[in-house]
DNA sequence: CGGAATCCAGGATGATACTG
DNA sequence: CAGTATCATCCTGGATTCCG
């Protein structure tokens, strides 16, 4: 291989690294693969949200929620009533998503029967 | 929806997030990527490693590895000679991932793209 | 050469209290 | 109800040093 091709080869890598390490980014958060299941469920709430993932803070809820929300995942709509109320759901752009977790779930099963226990971030 | 079907799709939903928090554990390590693509080029030893992921350290090298090694997708090999020389794998296994690399590439540079700068862990 | 062991700083996460 | 603010804590990851 010339240096040429090594160079080439070398950033074309660094680029699917950073392309992936982006994804990881977007759908890596420690709650977010929990939050985003519920919210594909339909229309929810933030209590309900909270109801539904035992263990999770607030603050990491409306954080996770947030972030979400800033990389086009899930809509958040406010009703401006007495008590307020927010629901939050998938966009069309976290449906993108979809086939990745379908793969990772699969791949994650069989991951799991194999090795017993792996790494859960 | 009754409580039973409520229960039911929790622990559906509690199974997909396991399966896929541990696809995640796998792959997800802030070097992981980066590691698994230069031994996906081949043969490679420790040192030559460390050389081709620029920033870093022996000891994120290292345990990373051990990791990949433990998770069953990269094969490490010993030579017994002097100086003492460590050629690392992909296994099988390992290649078993690729489907979900292609994917979290695609969807990455697309979502780079969009949202000009995600997250990135 | 290919690590392991140690120490340490900073960010991620958690618990609690408070607010519009 | 749906959060924010603040403080405590834990853990990851970096630098350094040493070993077979």
């Amino acid at each position: 291989m010339t240096n040429e091709q090594a160079a080439s080869r070398f950033e074309h890598d660094y680029e699917c690294y950073e392309n992936v390490a982006a994804t990881i980014g977007v759908i890596g958060g420690k709650w977010k693969m929990l939050i985003m299941w519920h919210v594909n469920q339909g229309s929810i709430r933030y209590n309900e949200l909270r109801r539904s993932i035992p263990g999770i803070s607030q603050k990491m809820l409306s954080q996770q929620l947030k972030e979400l929300e800033q990389d086009g995942i899930i809509h958040r709509e406010v009703y401006p009533e007495t008590p307020p109320r927010v629901e939050y759901n998938i966009t069309d752009y976290g449906h993108t998503l979809d086939p990745i977790f379908d793969l990772m779930d699969a791949w994650g099963e069989t991951h799991r029967q194999t090795v017993g226990r792996g790494r859960t971030p």
